[in-house]
DNA sequence: CGAGCGACTTGATCTACCTCAAATGGAGCC
DNA sequence: GGCTCCATTTGAGGTAGATCAAGTCGCTCG
């Protein structure tokens, strides 16, 4: 495919890879460190990775080297059980972090994709390891980000187990729009980056009950709905609806 | 309740509690710590609280001060949305670590409520973070206790994401006994320690299909069902289940 | 021993979501 | 422009599991 031409050119990045100058340092795992730590963090996240959409980062079953930092771009992880099906487990936006499954056994347990032309840092796992035993501030971090990925998961869970497909739908809408307005975008208007048969895969739905539940937020006033051109219309209808207040 | 009288006695532990001569130091924290290590981890896990049946060891919304190994007993971890759902994110039983959730934001999110009588070591987590600068090898095995979590959840999501009721239960059946034969229990009889209603919670399932499930797979000859009492009687038919071989 | 209670089982019915199928629409390409 | 290819929408009908409702079982306690 003809995104090929397009990477060939990014695969190493030549220019200066610094923590320190980037507008993702709050975001990321520098948050909280001072500038003289922060340089120290520079020499240890030093090259880049390009992802074309579609491509993979890493796949269930290769071996764990790295955790990546997601640059620009957009990536979903899933999982596959053995025969065959699959659960998208996450999307991961600029400043989000890739990779954290393959630490418990050094062999990554699920498939990271971009779902468009991506850049990552690549954190080489020993070194961030290393590192964060010099200085407390990095390791802190380093587990805050760890325990808020279980936390999340702890989320998912209870929206797989105990929501309606609308309170699913309205959840993860309002959990995008949130981590996109942390990242300085609208709060009420955002392109989705993925299909709706991906949507439901990380909701546990089928795709059409999520293009069925999109239609019903539209007739319903809370949404504009244009393919993947979302707008939101009803901002506390929508968190009305997580709250199960439709009963 | 008549517990209160028994966990008196037991609330604070006069003996020496000590990882190093713990018969769970296998399956917990000092895995793969050396002798000399293992006499510092000492230092550190000083400490061990009782919990009495139906007791709470922390709840979302307590501060966040220390991590919990289970020693004795089996408890529940679950998470609730405002609206007063609540979903069971967990079973814990000996060796396995409670309150990772807490580090992310220094608050508990979920509440760990045991389902017996048990014991937990407390961590204090500012000195494990400690420690574990200084020797990389509870560093790294405390990383993996993290990581193993996430790719758990992950299991999780893909088991409430995509499974039907009976591949639900089969794997819930086949990854209790796998854990409890690591810890030297039979592998085809176990008694279980919830109710129909917390297995169904953490299966994304009413306590009415759990129990109807049992009934089926007693009638196919997969299980023997006596109330808690669950004699597996045919482990391949139970492992194609969750393979989906049904179809 | 009998009463009361909570956990569990089982049956009958309902419904949210799935499945299957067809139509629509946009994007890239010759 | 007209073609193909996907993603998406929408409809009609089916079903797994929920819900509602009776029991039954085993335990504790007076």
């Amino acid at each position: 495919m003809d995104t090929s031409v397009d990477t060939s050119k990014l695969r190493l990045e030549p220019f200066k890879v610094a923590c320190s100058s980037c507008n993702l340092r709050e975001l990321c795992l520098p948050v909280g460190l001072t500038p003289a730590n922060l340089d120290r963090l520079d020499t240890l996240v030093a090259t880049r990775h390009a992802v074309p959409r579609g491509g993979t980062l890493f796949r269930a079953g290769d071996e764990f080297l790295s955790l990546y930092a997601v640059r620009t771009g957009f990536f979903k992880t899933c999982v596959s059980s053995e025969d065959g099906r699959d659960q998208v487990t996450g999307f991961q936006m600029a400043g989000e972090l890739l990779g954290l499954d393959g630490i418990s056994t050094d062999i990554h347990t699920c498939d990271a994709v971009a779902l468009e032309d991506s850049q990552v840092c690549v954190i080489p796992y020993n070194q961030l390891e290393e590192l964060s035993r010099e200085f407390s501030e990095l390791q802190h971090q380093f587990h805050k980000i760890m325990s808020r990925e279980i936390v999340r998961d702890h989320g998912v869970m209870l929206l797989l187990g105990s929501m309606r497909a609308e309170e699913r739908l309205a959840a993860f809408l309002l959990n995008l729009t949130q981590r996109l307005q942390a990242r300085g975008f609208s709060a009420t208007a955002l392109i989705l980056r993925m299909t709706r048969e991906e949507i439901g895969s990380y909701l546990g739905l089928k795709l059409e009950t999520v293009s069925r539940t999109f239609s019903k937020f539209q007739d319903d006033g809370i949404l504009e709905v244009k393919q993947r051109q979302i707008r939101i219309l009803d901002q506390d209808k929508l968190q009305g609806l997580v709250n199960g207040a439709n009963c």
